[in-house]
DNA sequence: AATACAGTTGAGCAGTTATTCAACTGTATT
DNA sequence: AATACAGTTGAATAACTGCTCAACTGTATT
C-alpha cells in the first residue's frame, strides 16, 4: 500500500483525469516529509516567532532583551522560545542568572529571505 | 514613533544589553513585512495545502483529481483552495463543468525545496 | 424538462494555540 | 539569611482553524 491511498477512500468523486492523478502521484514527496515540512512553516506561522528569529539572525539575545524589543512579557517570550527549542531553530546557554538564546541553524534565514522577497515584492 | 515601541509598554523586565537591543532593533525589517510573512508561512503550514501545492508543482488538476490524489472530499479540497486563492497562491479556469487549478507564483516552489531541504536532512 | 455531476458555500463542531496570570526555581547580591 | 531578579512552568481563557454535513449553483447530457 502505497502514499496517498489510505484504506478508507473519503473522496467523493470520481477521478476526471486519470493518467495526471496517476504521472503526479508517482512523483509526490515522501508524504511523512510533506507532513514535517508544514509542521516547520506552522512554527514560522506566528509574527512573534518570526520576529523572534529575525532578531536572533543579527545577534545572540537573553529573554529580557526579546522582551523590550517586542514590547512583550518575559513569560510569553519564553513560551516562544520553548516552541522554537523543540523545533531545533534555536539553542540556548546560560551564564548565572541570564539565559542567551541564537540561531541553532543556518538554513531558517534562507527561508526567511525568499518569503520575504515574496511578500514585499 | 518607530516600528517595535507601542504605545503601551507590555514588557515586564528592564533592558539587560542596551547596545545589543537598539542595534537590533536599528536593523529589523519592517514590522508589517513580518507580519505578512508569518501569514504566508501560516497558510504553508497545513498538510493538506502543502500537498495541493506540491500536486500543481507538477500539473494543472481540476477539484475531484485532487479529491482523488488526497483521498479527501472535495469539500474540503475546495475550502483550501478558496484560501490558496485568496493568498494569490493559485489561479483557476473554467472549462464547462470543470475548475482547473494551477500555481500563480513561481516563488513558491523554491520556498519549498529550500523547506524540504531542511526537514529531510 | 429532468437528471447528473463538478464545484461552492455557510454553519457547526472538535481540536489547537497564543497570551495572561500566578506560582515557582535558581543564581547573585547585600 | 534575606532580597532581587532572570527565567520557567502550568492552568485557564479566548480566538482561531480544518473538516463535515447539507444545501445550493451552474453546466452538460438525455
Amino acid at each position: 500500500m502505497g502514499t496517498y491511498t489510505g484504506d478508507i477512500d473519503r473522496c467523493d468523486c470520481h477521478t476526471i483525469h486519470e493518467t495526471v492523478v496517476n504521472d503526479v502521484r508517482d512523483h509526490m514527496p515522501n508524504e511523512d516529509d510533506l507532513i514535517d515540512l508544514a509542521d516547520l512553516f506552522k512554527v514560522f506561522g506566528d509574527s512573534t516567532r518570526v520576529k523572534i528569529l529575525c532578531a536572533l539572525f543579527q545577534a545572540e539575545m537573553c529573554v529580557c532583551d526579546i522582551a523590550v524589543l517586542l514590547g512583550m512579557t518575559k513569560s510569553s517570550i519564553s513560551h516562544q522560545l520553548r516552541v522554537l527549542k523543540q523545533s531545533k531553530l534555536v539553542k540556548n546557554r546560560k551564564d548565572g542568572k541570564v539565559v542567551y538564546y541564537s540561531l541553532a541553524d543556518d538554513h531558517v534565514k534562507t527561508i526567511f529571505d525568499q518569503g520575504l522577497a515574496h511578500v514585499t515584492e
